[in-house]
DNA sequence: TCTCCGATTAGAC
DNA sequence: CTAACGGTCTAATCGGAGA
């Protein structure tokens, strides 16, 4: 009981975008409305978002490309490799859409948002208007579950998009025991916040296979076999509030920059460009949350899918003299552990570096009273304001390539950068 | 035997 | 033509080293 607080009955919204970034390529497509479309991971490489054509097709999440290329050209399926920078805009089109229907709102991912309705008496009309709103101003269409709990919310969700009769929006709280125990028995185990394909398949061991099977499941017994998230997800289930919203995302506690190459990579000097790169984005990702980071990490990777060549995944470990956010302190020794761990000889097809022991900048070094707060370092701040102005990348180091070189990634079917670029715009190409 | 810490696992999106 | 399989992040748990 200590985990969980018992409070009155809420209202918590879970809004989700619908396939969101099929649905963000077609909000500037709409030529592709009720023809399959799919969205490409980096590197052109997987399977990442489907529109209901093409699921229907049996295209599965996170498939190679390669696998669905005889579907793809079977049925005219329209595809994009991943544009980070629209989805990122449409994302928060979205979420300022929504955060006029509540004063509490947590953005839980790109696509996806709670608000915290409790207190409002028309939630039936206000979760209608929400889902009507967003489409009529940004386009995406999205759904709406609402309950008393994050994990029934999610729930709720995926029933309102399930089911056509629900209009695309589903509220649990008004439903009876009897309704809610119907709902719940048909809500396979698997669909469940927190249970994903390991706790399945053990959950289906012990017969339980729907979220009525869970949430009745003997909690002590379930704690002892599984752990206190599975207990924490059996009490959401019951109603009972155990995760609680979160309205400022918390600092990253470790940061991680890390890119499969377009094609192997085997010379020392194309690695180093990629791990300047990559450090320049973890750095400023660091300086953006005001911290510093006491440990830098350093790997490379040989492609695990060819295990008849030679493999070696070398990682090395730094630890700081003095916690920093600065980028050209930060590159002198990512370059410096790059090179003693490069070997020649090895197709390198990923590397990527790890901040961690992240702190507050505005806290002195640990251990240390008497120790001054680290001070940004004023060419930084510089580089930050100017690439915030004109873009990133605007202003970079010299070990930071533009283009990234021999190492970029592959993006063959992207998609204009509508709303961030003008000159991406077809209309206004030279 | 206990505690600490790094590595591994599982999950989410 | 071939070969082709994502990137971050957190929390919990495991297992070895040292006290």
């Amino acid at each position: 009981m200590a985990a969980c607080t018992a409070m009155r009955k809420r209202s918590l919204a879970l809004i989700d975008c619908n396939n969101f970034y099929v649905s963000a390529e077609r909000v500037f497509r709409p030529d592709l409305e009720g023809r399959p479309v799919i969205v490409l991971s980096n590197n052109d490489g997987a399977v990442v978002s489907r529109s209901n054509e093409a699921k229907a097709l049996g295209i599965k999440m996170g498939e190679p490309f390669f696998k669905v290329r005889h579907l793809v050209d079977a049925h005219n399926v329209a595809v994009f490799s991943s544009n980070y920078a629209l989805y990122a805009d449409m994302s928060n089109r979205v979420m300022s859409i929504l955060a006029a229907f509540s004063p509490v709102q947590e953005v839980y991912s790109v696509d996806e948002c709670w608000l915290d309705l409790t207190g409002f008496d028309d939630i039936a009309q206000r979760i209608r208007t929400i889902r009507m709103m967003v489409g009529r101003h940004v386009g995406i269409p999205v759904c709406v579950g609402c309950a008393s709990t994050k994990t029934l919310s999610k729930l709720a969700n995926h029933v309102a998009k399930r089911h056509p009769r629900s209009q695309g929006v589903f509220d649990y709280n008004i439903l009876t025991e009897a309704q809610k125990a119907n709902v719940l028995a048909h809500v396979p185990v698997d669909e469940v916040w927190g249970i994903g394909r390991k706790l399945t398949a053990a959950l289906t061991k012990v017969s339980i296979r729907t979220a009525l099977d869970l949430r009745d499941a003997d909690i002590a017994a379930m704690r002892a076999r599984h752990g206190v998230v599975m207990e924490k997800t059996i009490r959401e289930l019951r109603e009972e509030s155990c995760i609680e919203l979160e309205e400022v995302s918390p600092a990253r506690q470790q940061i991680i920059s890390s890119r499969s190459f377009g094609k192997t990579v085997t010379r020392l000097e194309d690695l180093e460009q990629a791990v300047a790169h990559f450090l320049t984005n973890a750095a400023s990702k660091l300086r953006a949350q005001e911290s510093v980071c006491s440990l830098l990490q350093v790997f490379l990777l040989t492609n695990r899918f060819r295990p008849e060549m030679p493999q070696y995944c070398p990682t090395v470990s730094v630890p700081l003299p003095l916690p920093t956010a600065d980028t050209q302190t930060l590159l002198v020794w990512a370059t410096k552990a790059l090179r003693q761990m490069y070997k020649p000889g090895y197709e390198y097809k990923k590397a990527g570096i790890i901040l961690g022991e992240i702190h507050s900048e505005h806290q002195a070094v640990q251990g240390d009273l008497f120790a001054e707060p680290i001070k940004p370092s004023p060419l930084m701040n510089v580089i930050d304001k100017i690439n915030a102005r004109y873009g990133r990348g605007s202003v970079r180091l010299s070990q930071d390539v533009a283009g990234g070189g021999a190492w970029a990634m592959r993006q063959d079917k992207k998609s204009p950068q509508y709303t961030t670029n003008w000159f991406e715009i077809p209309e206004c190409k030279a």
